[in-house]
DNA sequence: TTAACTGCAAACGTTTTGCAGGCGG
DNA sequence: CCGCCTGCAAAACGTTTGCAGTTAA
């Protein structure tokens, strides 16, 4: 998306199979079907979506939610935020760190990624003698559309 | 708690009142004992543990479900984070603004209070258009005691 | 070969809801 | 009085799990 992409050596799909084998886990076709459909695109997703979307491939819902889970050990992924019931996920490797801008009224999320952000929170640890290991800021709000209610410009002169 | 506390002009019991009349709801039994055992203390809360500390005041599972998404309008108190699958909730109404460190061993919440934050914020806001309206920030991590394992420091010459 | 994996359906834990009677303003 | 409120039990929701058959290594 808008803040660009990092320079990786290895793909996602090689990064999983490594988690894997330190787990004493295995790659099965399900698990590189949903590797290779997560990062076919930098969107935000839901597990609902990758289960309807995966369906034809036959990957089972289990699968999917078990799945998931090991990504987001592996580092590859992370919930970044919650929308209605559901856990919002991203592409945690190969992705700049950022956080986000959310909508509440039509649920968009907009990324920033904001240096001080990481900085001060290093700091903040440091004084608590807590080892940071991660984040997650959800900014809410209304965006720049949702702003501005009268989208629909009456046009000038139309009835009366 | 260790953030001391604002200088408030009106009870939580009475702007959640007034909140109540802008919607035309009512002041309840109920809703002035939920309110009232909320703001008796700063520590943060799940519902369930309201369920059952309110029981014996015949409040039911329902009536504090709903009382909590109206107190969270109001405006009074506000999800801080999500632990295991419950909501997490605390004051937001005559506390100061701050986030957390949240340990992922031991659970605990660590309160802690960054101006500079905020201040990042506004002007990411203002860059995008989007009138930010709060934020939650999970900072997660290992807490000071859970950082050092061996907690049970051997006693010196002790058996061998 | 064998331990991990899968799909299914049932189970789970939290939160929500329909309803019939109760009560605040 | 009217319309909002309550408790109850059942439903809903996303997610997890037990199981018996399947498959990677």
């Amino acid at each position: 998306m808008s803040l660009g992409e990092v320079e990786v050596s290895v793909t996602p799909e090689e990064k999983f199979r490594e988690f894997l084998q330190t787990k004493n886990l295995r790659m099965t076709r399900e698990r590189a079907t949903i590797v290779e459909h997560v990062f076919s695109s930098h969107e935000h997703f839901e597990a609902e979506q990758l289960i309807q979307q995966l369906a034809e491939q036959r990957v089972s819902r289990s699968t999917i939610y078990r799945t998931l889970k090991h990504l987001e050990e592996a580092g590859l992924i992370r919930k970044v935020a919650r929308q209605d019931a559901r856990d919002v996920f991203e592409h945690d490797y190969g992705y700049p760190q950022h956080d986000h801008l959310i909508c509440k009224k039509c649920g968009t999320l907009i990324e920033f990624h904001q240096e001080k952000i990481a900085e001060v929170l290093t700091g903040v640890a440091r004084d608590h003698g807590f080892r940071m290991e991660g984040h997650r800021l959800e900014v809410f709000g209304l965006c720049d559309n949702c702003c501005r209610p009268p989208k629909t410009r009456p046009k000038k002169l139309n009835l009366l």
